[in-house]
This record gives C-alpha cells, sequence and structure tokens, in this order.
DNA sequence: GGGGTAGGTTAACGCCGTTAAGTGACCTAT
DNA sequence: ATAGGTCACTTAACGGCGTTAACCTACCCC
C-alpha cells in the first residue's frame, strides 16, 4: 500500500501544510471578526461600557472564546487603538509631506492632527484620552511603537527652527510639546465637550495655530537681532 | 398636669425645634463623612475602581446607606466635582484681579489655570476629562453651573480685546475657546501622560500663551493700521 | 406607652471580567 | 480504520459591581 518513501513524505507534508496554512487562515479571520465587532462596540458605547459579552455576541461568540484569541480585554483595546495609530502616523506623514514652506507644513500638520481627532473621534478618545497609557506600550509583533507616529512631529518643528521659522533657543523638545498640548487641547475640547463641534474645531486651530507660529516667528526675528 | 397653654406650646416647639436640629447636623456631618471618603477614593484609585461598598467602608457604613445621602454614584461624583469647581473659581477669579494690563493678566490666567490643574489634578480630570458633562449639569441647590466659572475667562479677554491686545474681528467666543483649549492641552498632557510633569507644565504654559498672545497682538495691530 | 419615621442593615438581582472544566470535531499516526 | 490528541468553543462558576427591596431598630411625637 505505501509509496515510495520519497512520494510519501511529500504527500503527507503537502496535505500536513495545507490543512495547517488553513487552520491559520480560518484563525486569522476569527481574530478579524472579533477585532471589527470590538472596533465598532468600542466606537458607540465607549470602552468601558462595551462589555467583553456584547462584543462576542456582536462577532457571533460567547465571552470566553475571545481569550483564545486576545490576552483579556485590555489587550483587545490596545489592537485597536495599534490600528487607529497606524491611520494617525499616515495622516501626520502626508500633511507634512505637503508641499509649502516649513511654516506652513507646521500650520497643516496642526490641522491634520485636529482632521483625525474629527474623523476618528473614537479612536482619538482611546488613544489620548482614555488610555494614553497605550502610548508607550511596546507592541508585541515588534512593530513601532504608538509613540513613535509623533517623529514627523519632531521633524516637522526642526525644519521650522532651521529656516529660522521657530526659535530655536527654547529647544525643539519644548516647541513640540507646546505644539501637541495646542492640538491635543482643540481635539479633546471638541471630542470631550459641547463647546466644540467639527466645524469650529477646525476653525479654533487654523486661527489658535496661526497665531502660535506668528508669536514664534515674531522671537524667532527677535532672537537674530 | 398641663401648665399654661402658652408656656407648654412654647417648651414643645422648643424640644422639637433642638431635635430636628440635632437631626440635621448629624445628617449633614454623615453626608460630609461620606463625601470625603469619596473624594479620597475617587482621588487615589480613580472614579471607575472606586465602588460604592469602598467609599461606605471607608466611611464606615454600608453601600446602601449611601443611597440615603445621595441618588446614585454618578450624584455622588458630582458633588466632589462641584467642590473642585468652587476652587476652581476661586483661582481664577484671584488671577484675573491681579495686577497688571490686561496683556499680563491674560497670561496670569492661563498659568492660574494650569497651575489648579497641578495642585488638584485628580478633581481635574475629574471635571475636564473624564466627566466633563459635569461641566453642564446644574446643581439642584440652586447654586452656580461649573461653566460659569469660566466667565472669568470671557471677562478676562473682552477687557484685553477693549485695551487692543488680542484682535477683535475674530469673536470673543472663539478667542475664549482657543485659549480654553490651549491650557486645557496643557493641563490634560500633563495628567494623563508621562510626557510632562507639573515645573515643565508651567514652563511650557509660560512659554506658549505668551506666543499666543504675541501672535494675537500682531494681528491686533494689522487690525488697526 | 404605642405608632410612625428615619437611618441603618442584610439579601438579592442582573450585570461585569475572567478562569476552569467539559464537549465535540478534526488532525495525526499507527 | 481507528485510537489518541489537539484545538475551537461552550457552559458553569467565582468574586465584585451598582442598585433595589425588605427588614430592623432606635428615637420622636402624641
Amino acid at each position: 500500500m505505501r509509496t515510495v518513501k520519497d512520494e510519501t513524505q511529500t504527500l503527507d507534508e503537502l496535505v500536513r501544510s495545507e490543512a495547517a496554512a488553513r487552520r491559520d487562515r480560518e484563525r486569522a479571520e476569527t481574530r478579524r471578526v472579533i477585532l471589527d465587532a470590538a472596533t465598532r462596540l468600542f466606537a458607540e458605547v465607549g470602552a468601558e461600557r462595551a462589555s467583553m459579552r456584547q462584543i462576542a455576541a456582536a462577532a457571533g461568540y460567547t465571552a470566553t472564546t475571545i481569550y483564545n484569541y486576545f490576552e483579556d480585554k485590555d489587550d483587545l483595546l490596545f489592537q485597536v487603538v495599534l490600528d487607529g495609530f497606524s491611520t494617525f502616523g499616515d495622516r501626520l506623514k502626508e500633511a507634512a509631506d505637503g508641499e509649502g514652506d516649513p511654516a506652513e507644513r507646521y500650520v497643516e500638520l496642526g490641522l491634520a492632527y485636529v482632521g483625525f481627532a474629527i474623523d476618528f473621534p473614537y479612536h482619538y478618545k482611546l488613544m489620548f484620552i482614555d488610555q494614553p497609557e497605550l502610548l508607550d506600550r511596546e507592541p508585541p509583533d515588534g512593530s513601532t511603537k504608538p509613540i513613535d507616529s509623533f517623529r514627523t512631529l519632531e521633524w516637522t518643528i526642526s525644519e521650522a527652527v532651521a529656516a529660522g521659522v521657530l526659535p530655536s533657543h527654547v529647544g525643539q523638545n519644548q516647541l513640540a510639546l507646546e505644539t501637541w498640548s495646542q492640538v491635543h487641547g482643540v481635539a479633546a475640547m471638541m471630542i470631550t465637550s459641547d463647546y466644540l463641534d467639527a466645524d469650529q474645531a477646525l476653525a479654533v486651530q487654523r486661527h489658535a495655530g496661526r497665531s502660535m507660529l506668528r508669536g514664534y516667528r515674531e522671537e524667532a526675528l527677535e532672537e537674530r537681532r
């Protein structure tokens, strides 16, 4: 009944590898389904109010199944947040790579930041308001840390300093913190309070960002006198 | 056995009113004990993680007793937040009434805002980050709404506009939103992230606030040309 | 002194996140 | 072909949560 050893092994391995591949595919698919359900529910009712049982039911499973794919609720949240940071990083990069001089790009970066908060308010809330400690968590798969999305900001600022648009004696780190605080303030106010809707937030950022830059530029000019 | 009608009534009423007074006093005292325990626990472990049972135990009661004094956990939280807004309003007023020209007071107001966040980080977190919807809630005892604390900000801004330090064509409401967003950004970053400690937050506010003002003033000057 | 009331308790409900144990289908190997 | 093992998934349970209902008891008032 047995064929030559080589052929048998080859067939065996083929069968085995195809089975393994299918298992992997199905596993990834289930993981995706759960992750999508979690993202939707976190977005709709907030991270705290979305329960594991609800998420599992939305994905077509019972709560305990989630623990086959994620460590716990916190881990599930983290994976959702990682998706958010990926988009966030892309948006910032896009804005920073746009046309215009360093000053213009500085302003555009602020608008892109607020724009992300407008387009993904629930992600923003998770990433920067509710679970800011995730900013510093190391992704298990070795990809870049969330906080690295901010390299774009630092780079844009250093270019602006080099161009003489921002003052150099303040320190680039402090300028980055000031800028980040300012844009985060607008985003956070829009998301958590009723006093700033999306349109107002953009208007506020447009004017406040330019005013900030204007003040900085004045200081940079003085610096060179 | 009965004495004259008048005397009897007087004595009766005296006894009754003293008993009632004692009841009221004890009731207020118990309420205070619970409120203090709640404030401490909310501050120490966060509003979400502090349970009614823990708060009650810290106050020397069982959980259900709290419901004799507060509607529910949310109401308890609100009362803590109201205390915070009282202090907050005082701090802002103090800064706005200080010496100096309108420009100086504008900067000082921003520093006072961040200063409150530094001195009462847990209150700030409850008031503006975790439960911002309480900003608009009406206090049951008819006292001023939390959001009214911001009248000081609006007043300071309108003085600065009148003095020609801030541009007038932007609108005072928008200027207030821009300013509030900026200071809130610094406060929120300090409290929720690890990238800004108290000293840095003050340094950031000092410089960013002045830069902002500088940009605004430039614009106000142009306006009059 | 008897009845009502106010402040406190215990017990319970239906949630929550999470773990342990069990079930059944499919894979593997003889 | 079938026994054994693995893996996805389920049910059951634990302790804790916010909150309500029922009860107890000490005091106030008539």
